[in-house]
DNA sequence: ACAGCCATGTAACTCGTTACATGATTAC
DNA sequence: GTAATCATGTAACGAGTTACATGGCTGT
């Protein structure tokens, strides 16, 4: 029983594994602080969904914590559910990354408006870029500590990297497109 | 009337701005070598719903063409259908690009599998971008010749640099990413 | 007192997918 | 003749979003 989860179930139950447990609320923080660079910012009513999923299938268990007045639930995963993530992680097939780059789409239709608005799309988007490699500068800095091989950060601190390289990418991309756009119009 | 269109609906008529009449099917074999590798590859279902919708709103007009026995409609894009694009381009608030990375997020979890099932997976994905890249480099080819300033394809070659850019930097990145792993375990 | 955050959920809806259904043309 | 490709659509479903609904706690 209970094999194939959405993928965004499985990332927010491998959430849960790096050692303590969180509400729902608390788990979309840290959804905001990770998987929003590279996989999903998922909205808060997902998050309980997911969760209402996961414990049906006993991959979390929910402590509740009446005591503060608030309604509070926290979420811990289980061995099962440890189970479960690792099988998925050494047995599913590898999908190729997409990308919805709505500034590329754009400019894929540069013929259609002056040279002036595809120029300040592009200035847009490298301005967007820099607001958010900050952030996820601030989240790499934030590990900082525990991110040595062996300690419970290291991959996290990896995937952060990844993400910096390649926003700086971007950033060149991005520059020697509007130096190109300059010289050609 | 009219205005707010999901974004692939513009993605598609933007397809049809190139200067030739296509019928759903071709028009589904543009987006495969085109949007496919920074938006979406739709699936053909999709393609005839979104022309529908087009249609509807009179942005696309379509040329029975039953001549040959085959039930054949050819769709062209219409004034209207210029105007609505062009003022989308120009008007649209700027999106940030959305990542989905399932590599990246099975880093993530690398606590959680040997690091041998890590490498495995970084090396499957170097195999997959080589492939990709590939492809795009095809299709980058094929615009040759008609990618000059003020050439039909200028935009279309501008956006697959881009993307061959993106592939080699993501090569970088993994292959640092490999060594890493090497040293660290 | 009032704003902002913490906290949890339901309902309606849209986008997009896979599966299904059909049939003609083309190349071997 | 038969497989691949061209060609068009419908139906059922799933993932994820926004809007709605509720209420307590915290700082000023």
């Amino acid at each position: 029983m209970s094999q194939d989860l959405p993928t965004t179930s499985y990332a927010l139950l491998g959430l849960l594994t790096f050692g303590d447990d969180l509400t729902g609320y608390e788990l979309k923080q840290r959804a905001d602080r990770t998987l929003r660079f590279y996989w999903v910012a998922p909205a808060m009513s997902q998050v309980y969904t997911e969760l209402a999923r996961l414990l049906e299938q006993r991959l979390v268990r929910a402590t509740d914590d009446d005591a503060d007045g608030r309604n509070t639930r926290r979420y811990r995963i289980t061995a099962k559910g440890r189970r479960t993530l690792s099988t998925w992680l050494r047995s599913s097939p590898l999908e190729f990354p997409g990308l919805k780059h709505p500034v590329a789409l754009r400019l894929l239709m540069g013929h259609l408006v002056e040279p002036s608005s595809t120029a300040q799309l592009l200035t847009g988007y490298l301005a967007a870029l820099g607001e958010r490699r900050a952030e996820l500068e601030t989240v790499r800095e934030s590990l900082r500590g525990a991110d040595e091989p062996g300690q419970p950060f290291r991959f996290p601190s990896l995937v952060a990297e990844w993400g910096l390289r390649y926003y700086d990418s971007e950033r060149c991309t991005v520059e020697s497109l509007l130096d190109a756009l300059e010289d050609g119009s």
